[in-house]
DNA sequence: CGCCTCGTGAAAGTAAGTTTCATCCGTGGC
DNA sequence: GCCACGGATGAAACTTACTTTCACGAGGCG
């Protein structure tokens, strides 16, 4: 058992597990017994103190710090986060987030919210990955250039125009939504020239928002859809499509998935406006945060 | 205001970075400024000793330590370890997306679309992981038993509370939701034993909503608040605390972040109840998809 | 204006980690 | 058989890191 030079691995890639119990034969006896603690359970190991890890390998604390130098570290506490780090990493695997379907039924709900989170998180992702950034700017362009910008949804989508209007409308842009088809048909027919109408339908076959676009066509305005489906029937009356990729999954969370997704559409479409007018749009964000201030109660404290 | 045996989060399974940043706003300044280092930099504080990090954050080990326990660690050398688990799990994917943060001004539109996504999306997993199943189980038995369900919310999270109201009235379940404080005041002093009020702010403070859940309470309601910051002042009125884990980015996507990240609590609860009594949910939202299916225009070629 | 509370860092105190050193034990030479 | 010798080991001294205590000062409230 001739030891070398102990100082074998400077680096040791593959892990600081592995490279311990690889050259756990060098060790001395003691030292063994340490290193021995540290591979079985890494993550207790961190979370001891080098006197209880000595006397848990009964030995001394000065083994301990010699087992730390053997394999390659400045001292204890530099092992603790070592092992902390490697114990963190090698969970993950395990963890098998499989999750990608549906819910089954007995699920409970972490299972529930594990699902809805992946799914919802995906939905944002692909959605981005998907957006043609040429369409967007086009989009940008006409928003920025647009003497009036009216947003049509229905239902749930409405929550999404309604988000829309407040955005633009805080930075200054002059935005509508419309609860109602009527107004939005009336709206739509004041539109001209210069003018952009954004329909947002997931389905793309929201026939009142499809109307209204259609509508707002006629009179010169520029269209804009934003739905899950490239070939649903509200792209035939847009000038620019945008599309979120938000597969359908069930009946239950596909609502909210989509939702986020066409959030997150707008949401890139709202920050390329305001880029293009960073000093007015960041001047009338201020200004519309100082009006609600009074409604916030200060103290954001409380200790234990 | 007196706070009762309130149920919400010692608990940070999710991330501890996200815990941090989450109740960053409730640290005293010189705090604040040690946990902005260590959220900036998790692998790099694992690495420094107290003293360090004190100096680095210019005060003293004292609030360092003051630090750690406000963020709910024993002492400093548990931060550490926490602090490394943390890094080395979030070094995962090796994908290096930098975005993680602010917006730069030059940026083009694709960047925009890559960075938005990207927060925001972590925003969702984030909030997932973080989110208590205890709680949420609590809560949705607590909407699944209600007579009445009323909802608050203001400004942003209004949407995210119209959407709720929405997706419970949809499974049958008496769900309300006030755009206008008066008339949520006047409700919530209707609400009574096994009522719930349902509270969202994002940042707990707003006040209009934090004096509608108080009015709930003392009615007796169970009160649930959602937000982003686990100590703020909306969290003394609620029995039941959720959270989301939106880290504040720039003024202008951090509110986006934030509403994907409620409507995803939102959604998790909806399943949640909606599984309680699947047969009953499932019919009502077929009958409500069916109501709605003659303002669909037919041709939509689903995809493959 | 005085009281109180809260945030703060200096300094004292304690615990953790590190070094030193004496001891032990086995080995091999004389 | 005795005596170096060298490596392994733990006790204790030592150093550094961590934690607690305390007093000061700023800001809020009566």
């Amino acid at each position: 058992m001739a030891k070398s030079p102990k100082i074998s691995a400077s680096h040791e890639p593959g892990g600081l597990i592995v490279h311990i119990s690889g050259l756990l034969p060098s060790l001395s006896p003691a030292e063994q017994r340490v290193a021995r603690l540290v591979v079985s359970d890494p993550a207790a190991a961190a979370r001891r103190t080098i006197t209880d890890l000595a006397t848990a390998a009964e030995t001394s604390e000065a083994t301990v710090i010699r087992f730390c130098r053997s394999v390659g570290m400045d001292g204890y506490p530099q092992l603790r986060i070592r092992l902390a780090a490697e114990a963190a990493r090698r969970i993950e695997p395990p963890d098998a987030r499989v999750v990608g379907g549906d819910i089954p039924p007995g699920a409970d709900l972490a299972q529930i919210i594990a699902t809805i989170a992946f799914n919802d998180a995906r939905a944002v992702e692909e959605t981005a990955e998907q957006l043609d950034p040429a369409v967007c700017e086009q989009v940008v362009e006409a928003i920025s250039g647009a003497a009036r910008i009216d947003i049509y949804g229905a239902g749930a989508s409405g929550f999404v125009a309604s988000d829309f209007q407040q955005k633009l409308h805080r930075i200054g842009r002059i935005a509508f939504y419309f609860p109602d088809v009527h107004t939005a048909l009336t709206s739509a027919a004041l539109l001209g020239r210069g003018d952009v109408a954004f329909g947002i339908s997931h389905t793309g076959t929201t026939s009142d928002v499809i109307e209204v676009l259609e509508q707002a066509r006629t009179r010169g305005a520029v269209t804009v859809a934003l739905t899950n489906f490239p070939r649903s029937p509200i792209t035939e009356v847009a000038d620019f499509v945008l599309t979120t990729a938000a597969r359908e999954t069930t009946y239950r969370s596909g609502a909210t998935a989509s939702r986020l997704a066409q959030l997150t559409v707008v949401d890139c479409l709202f920050v390329g406006v305001a880029a293009r007018n960073r000093s007015r749009a960041r001047k009338a964000l201020e200004v519309t945060a100082e009006a609600v201030q009074s409604h916030r109660v200060g103290a954001n404290r409380r200790r234990a």
